[in-house]
DNA sequence: CGTGTAAGGAATTCTGACACG
DNA sequence: CGTGTAAGGAATTCTGACACG
């Protein structure tokens, strides 16, 4: 019963389980890696692998693609999202650290 | 962020990634399906898929056999554990309408 | 019983390119 | 720019069978 929650990031999935997943071409799902909008593993034979993170990054872009945003815009936007994660990232190891520090002076 | 657990259900890995995961071969893992021990899905055009869910049991399998258990021994464990659960479903589902059932009497 | 392997065919995936707009 | 498609090859998966123990 290990439910462990990083199956969500395993790369495990290949393209054609994707479209059917998304509703995607194959065609558009290697279009947005090209645009580094999406980063799947590689099998040793060179057989893309995806995530079901990645699964719903593709929806989201598809979402966003409806609208009329571009690839480009689009990684910005995620490049946004990305600093944002990891400032916050960040502020949480210093405030354990914080918290440690004060521990051990009481 | 839409982190639903049935993706723990999904049918989305196809049999050599399974191999990787668990460390098995693709002749045992057939066979264990042949012995009615795991339930992969097929595509339209026959492809077995997996879930996470049944790696896991895969693993479980593959554990019972390292001691000696017989593949039909294993499947009268898993009917075993499998009338458990769904007594223990029934039994909530009860306990459901009786809280249902004295709520509206309050 | 449980697993390996070779065999041949079918389905999947890959890349690079041409097309259209 | 974003996506479709045809092309040819490589990798994957499938089934049924023979082998061994």
């Amino acid at each position: 019963m290990a439910t462990n929650e990083s199956y969500l990031e395993k790369k495990v999935i290949s393209i054609g389980t994707v479209c059917e997943l998304t509703g995607l071409s194959e065609r558009r799902i290697r279009y947005y890696e090209e645009r580094k909008l999406i980063f799947p593993e590689r099998t040793n034979r060179g057989i893309r692998k995806y995530s079901f993170t990645d699964v719903e990054r593709l929806m989201d872009i598809a979402n966003k693609r409806e609208e009329g945003i571009q690839t480009a815009e689009i990684r910005k936007e995620y490049m946004k999202e990305k600093k944002y994660n990891e400032r916050t990232m960040r502020e949480q190891v210093i405030r354990g650290q914080l918290n440690a520090y004060f521990r051990t002076r009481e």
